[in-house]
DNA sequence: GAAGATTGACCCCTCAATCTTC
DNA sequence: GAAGATTGAGGGGTCAATCTTC
């Protein structure tokens, strides 16, 4: 997809029309949704670099990670992670597959429901979690450095929050309180 | 990449500590980064079904379609349009060589410099470009109804324009007032 | 030697079809 | 029959190597 945001700051009304007749009416919303693109693309190739190295696994895989680290007893079933991440089922099994390659992932059986199964997270994938995220910290601090004072962050958060619970509202499913388990 | 802000609104102090040790210290700045990922995310998978059958090349094509669209003579240099869209070169060529067996880009050879292509529309792909952006914005339309009051979306467009500028400032590069070229 | 573009090798995702278990 | 997971086929991207032209 990606859809252009593009043009600077002063969008409307610097180019009567752009040679041919394609209308140069930056409507707020398309703009909108353009600035997320090119903001989201902007960031994955300023830090996947690091997580790459970090994690050994393609730094897609991060975000896998970690939301098997944040679960209770690091472990989530297949399709519950596919829904938080937004993956399709075909390529959640696939970046378990790779998870499993490495030793940061095994996969459970799950008792209740044969046809289910459990992701978890070993020693060394929490491990690795740990580290890249540390570095993922350091990586955005540096990156973001004075850019937004902190009202702005907060602002901007809330803002980003409502639109991504409109358009992805499954990202903000946390497994929630259980039983600690185990 | 894709960095999880996941946790729903009352992010700290759900789950004191995860069963394991893994910090819960949801740095402001690492949730923002992970919105910005949920969010493009979200919005790319409620969108792009709609450009691809649209187009007919991938919804993906889209940015590059609408970059060309947008430049005097409707063409510009493949290293301008990689540039704009944060492609790779590589990744650029083939999806030039997409638009050209579609019928909907050509390339031309640059007069001034032999080692440089242009990329141009044809005009069929002016026409698919421009339907597609007609649909494109209702379904944007529709699919943020009612989200945002127009301060809010200034306010959002305001600091992600920011955050873009930071972290992919080439995306506003657009090609600006030149000769309106035939 | 550096820049613009292309190609080959490879990675990762999606979709549709399939199998098992509910 | 529907849900959870996996597999094969295919699209689309990156990186490194290469060729041409500056």
């Amino acid at each position: 997809v990606s859809v252009g945001a593009s043009t600077g700051q002063q969008d409307t009304t610097t180019h009567p029309r752009a040679t041919a007749g394609l209308a140069r009416t930056t409507d707020d919303q398309i703009t909108l949704v353009g600035l997320v693109f090119e903001a989201a693309a902007g960031l994955r190739r300023n830090l996947s670099p690091g997580l790459d190295c970090e994690l050994g696994v393609g730094g897609q895989s991060f975000d896998v990670l970690l939301r098997l680290a944040r679960s209770p007893g690091q472990r989530l079933r297949m399709s519950d992670v596919a829904a938080q991440t937004g993956l399709s089922p075909g390529g959640l099994t696939r970046s378990i597959d790779r998870l499993v390659a490495a030793g940061l992932a095994v996969r459970e059986a799950c008792p209740q429901d044969r046809r289910a199964s459990y992701a978890r997270l070993t020693e060394l994938g929490r491990a690795r979690v740990e580290d890249a995220l540390a570095r993922h910290r350091s990586e955005v601090a540096l990156l973001l450095e004075g850019l937004f004072t902190p009202e702005e962050s907060k602002t901007l958060a809330a803002l980003l929050r409502r639109l991504r619970d409109r358009v992805h509202p499954d990202a903000a499913l946390v497994s929630g309180p259980e039983e600690p388990s185990r």
